[in-house]
DNA sequence: TTTTCCCCTATCCAAACGGCTAGGTGGGCA
DNA sequence: TGCCCACCTAGCCGTTTGGATAGGGGAAAA
C-alpha cells in the first residue's frame, strides 16, 4: 500500500554494489551513533555527515547530495521548521529521499512530512535495527514506507479526519499554549488584546481540527502531537 | 557540588586496568547500540548487557551484577516503575551504581531518582559523548553526576517545592490520564467506580502537588514531567 | 472580482469546574 | 496502640466551560 503513494519507479542510478550515501539529523549523539553503527554494519550503507541544527542540515544536503537523508523532525523547539525542510530538501534535491525518524507517532506530523515530500517515518521507539535497515532499502528503491503502528494511523486519519486535522493557525496555537498554562478565558483575552468571544471562537475551531471536547484534551493532544512546547 | 549529596569515596576494588561493566536499559535500539558504540570507543569500558524492560533490567543486574547501570527511566508506559527500579537496584546491590539518561528534563523525575538512590541523571538531548564518557566515570569514582542543566534545576526545586512536589498517588496519575482524553468529572466517576466528588478530590490534591489551578494546566505539567503518555 | 481563510465579536444556556469545609475507612509503621 | 496516609464521600456556591448560532473586516489567492 506504501509504495501506491509515490509510485515513482527506483532509478537505474543504483548499480548493485554502489554504496547509499546518507546524511543523518538528528540533535542527539547517541542517536546519530546508534544509527551509524547500525546502518554501517550493513555492507553498502555509508554515513557521509550528521547535523544537528535545521541549517546544518541543509549545508550537509547542498554538500553531499545524499541518496538518503535521515532526519529528526524535532531538531529545534519547532517542529514546523523540521517539515518545512522535507519540503525544501525534496523540492531541490528530489533524487534525495527522505527518512523521518521521529520519536512520536503523531498522525497530524505524518501527513504533514509525507505531504510534504517524506519517503518513510518510522518511529523510533520499539524500531528494530532490520527494520531500519531495511526501511533504508526499500525507500532507496522507490517505496513509501511507514513503520509498524505508522501505516494504520495515516489510513485511519485519511479517510475520516483528515480535512479536519490540516494545521492549527497561529492564534489558536497561542491560545492553546496560553492553556496549558492554566489561564481561563478572560485571562488570555486581557493577555492577547481580543475579547473573551474570540478566545472562545478559537478554542472551538481548534477543537474541531483536533477532534477534542475538552480544553484538557484540547492541550495534550496538541502536546502528543508535538505542536506545543 | 554534586558528590557533595552522595560523599562516598571511591572503593578500593577498582584497579586502573580493570574494564567497567556496565548494562544498558533503553527500550529504543538506535540509543542502545548509540550508547555501546561510545562507551566502547573507550577502552575498560564494557556493555555487558542490554535489556529493554523492566523485568529484564532486574534479570540482567541478577546474572551480571555490572558496575554500572545506564537506564532509561522510561521504559513501559509508567515512569514510576523505572523510579521503583532504581530503588530496588540501589538497596539490592549497593556496589552498582545508577546512571539516569533522561529524555526530558524534570524536576519531578530527577530530584525522585536521586532520593531512590540514582548517582547520576544525565539528560540526552544535546547531550556530548565526552559528556556521557566522563560521568560514567565519575560515577564510578563515587561522585553524582547531574548533567548540564539538571544541577541549577534540582538546586532551585530543593528550596522551593520540594515538600509540594513530593509525588502522585496511583489515583491521581489514573485520574489525570483521563482528564487528559477529555473525559469529565462524572465520566471518570464512572469509569473508576468511584464518586464524583472522590473524582474532584482526586484532583485537588494532584493540583497542590503540581501547584496548577486548572485541569489543563494540570495535564500539561504532568504531561511535561512525563507523568503521563 | 469573487472566493477563501484567518481573525475578531456577540449572546444564550446548561453543564462542568475549582475551591472549600467536613467528614469516614483501612493498611502500614512506630 | 496510635498516628499517618492513601483513599473514599458529601454538599455548597460562584465562576468557567462547551456548544451553538450569527455575524463583520481584511488580506491573499483564484
Amino acid at each position: 500500500m506504501g509504495s501506491d503513494l509515490r509510485p515513482e519507479v527506483s532509478l537505474g542510478r543504483r548499480s548493485p554494489m554502489a554504496t547509499t550515501r546518507i546524511v543523518v539529523a538528528d540533535r542527539n549523539v547517541i542517536t546519530r551513533v546508534g544509527i551509524r553503527s547500525i546502518l554501517e554494519r550493513n555492507a553498502g550503507m555509508a554515513v557521509v555527515a550528521e547535523a544537528t541544527t535545521y541549517d546544518a542540515v541543509i549545508d550537509a544536503v547542498d554538500e553531499h547530495g545524499p541518496d538518503i537523508m535521515i532526519i529528526d523532525l524535532d531538531l529545534g523547539d519547532d517542529t514546523t521548521r523540521g517539515l518545512s525542510l522535507c519540503e525544501e530538501i525534496s523540492d531541490r534535491y528530489p533524487a534525495t529521499k527522505i527518512l523521518v525518524l521521529a520519536n512520536t507517532l503523531s498522525e497530524l506530523i505524518v501527513v504533514e512530512a509525507l505531504r510534504r515530500g517524506a519517503n518513510g517515518y518510522l518511529c523510533k521507539n520499539d524500531l528494530k535495527s532490520d527494520e531500519l535497515i531495511n526501511g533504508v532499502k526499500a525507500i532507496q528503491d522507490g517505496d513509501t514506507v511507514l513503520g509498524r503502528g505508522v501505516g494504520s494511523l495515516v489510513a485511519k486519519g485519511l479517510g475520516s479526519t483528515r480535512d479536519k486535522t490540516e494545521h492549527l493557525t497561529d492564534r489558536e496555537l497561542d491560545v492553546i499554549r496560553a492553556i496549558s498554562r492554566g489561564l481561563s478565558n478572560k485571562q488570555i483575552a486581557h493577555e492577547m488584546f481580543i475579547s473573551e468571544s474570540t478566545v472562545k471562537f478559537h478554542i472551538q475551531n481548534a477543537s474541531k481540527k483536533l477532534n477534542s471536547h475538552r480544553r484538557a484534551e484540547l492541550v495534550h493532544r496538541a502536546s502528543a502531537a508535538g505542536l506545543i512546547a
